[in-house]
DNA sequence: ATGAAAGCGCTAACAT
DNA sequence: ATGTTAGCGCTTTCAT
């Protein structure tokens, strides 16, 4: 059943195509009669409209490109979710990418997802390589990057700074007493905003001439079973260790799981602390210690960016609101006193 | 700085549109200097494409539509993941839209993918309304409805039976000698295939003269959190429950941390059983007994289906594989001889 | 191996 | 309030 067209709803409504547009737009000058008879020949015809001739004419998508790492760990999803949240009922539809964490993939993701002509794109994180940075440049829409606000923005930047975290908590953890701290972390190389944290928190710790007690990493993504099994290992072989700092929580959750096997008491005998504040945090058994990032209100911003640049582009009016938005992540889980 | 045009390549190469056009898609015949050429000027340019001028002059977008329920449910982003994963390297490509558990969203959100004509349109379950259904069917492209088998496809089908996954579970955890059985669920009116589950469990308990001895329900999304909040209400009203049935794993490992608040040894005093398999059920302190779904494999395959259905339609020829495909998941968790 | 003409389905801009 | 003309940027088809 081919898809029928305005040209066929036009007709069986006795109109022209562009009188047959303006009724199913909602024009407001169309006679009442007139529209009802093109709507139920739409109706009738069960039209659905062409988006990439309507698009290609009107030369607006009203698109958002929006390109994340990953769907596996649930921190994106929700980011999205938020952005979608956000663009709701503004006329704007948000489009998925995902990079894994490849700058390669990333470019041709974001080459591909320019090719539709979107009217705005969101990128996840501030270091993308310098092609990739000249592409979006010169696609012309507005660019937000999201997540991180540590580097040099190409237009609007919405996060927070993991080099902040990082040292925040480093701070809160030795202001806890703790002084034999551990690391435990996976995907350095992919994940740079959890490295980002790590060097930030290394340099609190040498500030004090202190340095992690002891180091465990791995190539693999991130995982509560990750977690689990780096941090036996670690106990194991370092049984004095009183803090463990780890690349996020899913990593900390899996720790948390692992001293409970061990018989290791969270948080008297030891303290673990990631990053992202996942809603889990809230409902374990013990403590973990987390910097809790707004994920669904960074994607509403984000959202909310693009929507406030399109009114001003509209306006054609000078200034165009903030051009960076900054979220700071409270630390929660972790009380004083556990010295 | 306004997006480059084919005519502005081909003009800067010297040459027509249209031998621009096969240069850059790679067309046998171009003479190997006229293409350097013009590659040469799509790279001064930057120039990117426009896709949407490219679907409409060819009559076909490789887009293929894709509509879940939710983001936040880690279950949904796996599955798109899969989809992704499936459909890398075949030139097509997958579009997301969230429909937020929403029948009447559903309906506006297909009909939104549709106006971009995709080649395919993924969908979640089985039971949209009929005005959904004709949407669909009148698309007149391939229609894969995944997760759920239960009820009757439109064309495609991929997913598992949650009938069968309840009622496997009542019989197994039957067969481990429980017999006060509970059931903590939440948001049933929306996520119709945990209703699938529960009422198939409940058939098995009726069929021995059994019910749920108590039941805690809640309009909430599911959520480690929720699952702890309930359970914890439930085991202080009725201490002698020694088996509690969950709508999905979240609610599941709340109810493991309430548990262990509480004093009570799962799985000896009290064994629990979730949906889904999420990764967390392999490593949290004590098993809770679960359905494995392939989530990912589920995705992926759903992918396959489409990529042989457009070769099918390029040969024109006349079978076309198997309409339905599906999955088994396993049970694990439950371990015989805690009776 | 290259080019010219026509058209994909719609809307913008200008009639009337 | 309705219609006409032109064109969005590309590919398809047919020439050459």
């Amino acid at each position: 059943m081919r898809r029928s067209t305005l040209e066929e709803v036009a007709a069986l409504a006795g109109v022209s195509k562009m009188t047959a547009s303006r009724a199913l737009r909602g024009s407001s000058d169309v006679a009442e009669e007139t529209r009802r008879r093109v709507q139920q020949a739409a109706e009738r015809l069960s039209y659905v409209g062409n988006r990439l001739a309507l698009s290609l004419s009107s030369q607006r998508t009203n698109l958002v490109a929006v390109v994340v790492p990953s769907m596996s760990n649930t921190v994106f999803p929700e980011v999205l979710s938020g952005i979608t949240t956000g663009l709701a009922g503004t006329g704007m539809q948000a489009v998925f990418g995902i990079s894994d964490y490849d700058e390669v993939k990333e470019r041709e993701i974001i080459r591909d997802m320019l090719s539709w002509q979107p009217s705005a794109i969101i990128v996840t994180g501030l270091d993308q390589p310098h092609d990739t940075v000249r592409m979006l440049k010169s696609a012309g829409i507005p660019v937000i990057q999201v997540m991180d606000l540590d580097g040099t923005p190409i237009d609007f930047n919405v996060g927070l700074s993991h080099g902040d975290a990082g040292r925040d908590m480093a701070v809160a953890l030795l202001a806890a007493g703790r002084k034999k701290i551990a690391y435990v972390g996976s995907a350095l190389d992919k994940d740079l905003r959890a490295g980002k944290r790590k060097a930030a928190f290394q340099r609190v710790l040498a500030a004090q001439s202190l340095s992690f007690v002891s180091e465990q990493l791995d190539d693999g993504f991130s995982s509560i079973a990750l977690g689990k099994r780096l941090t036996a290992h670690m106990l194991a072989a370092k049984p004095e260790i009183d803090c463990i700092y780890y690349s996020n929580d899913d990593m900390a959750a899996g720790g948390l799981f692992a001293c409970m096997e061990a018989g290791i008491i969270v948080p008297s005998q030891i303290v673990l602390a990631g990053f992202n504040g996942l809603d889990l945090t809230d409902s374990l058994p013990a403590p973990i210690a987390t910097s809790k990032s707004p994920r669904r209100a960074m994607g509403e911003a984000a959202a909310r960016l693009i929507t406030d640049a399109m009114k001003d582009g509209e306006k054609s009016s000078g200034e165009a609101g903030p051009k960076t938005i900054v979220f700071k992540p409270p630390i929660t889980g972790l009380k004083q006193g556990w010295t």
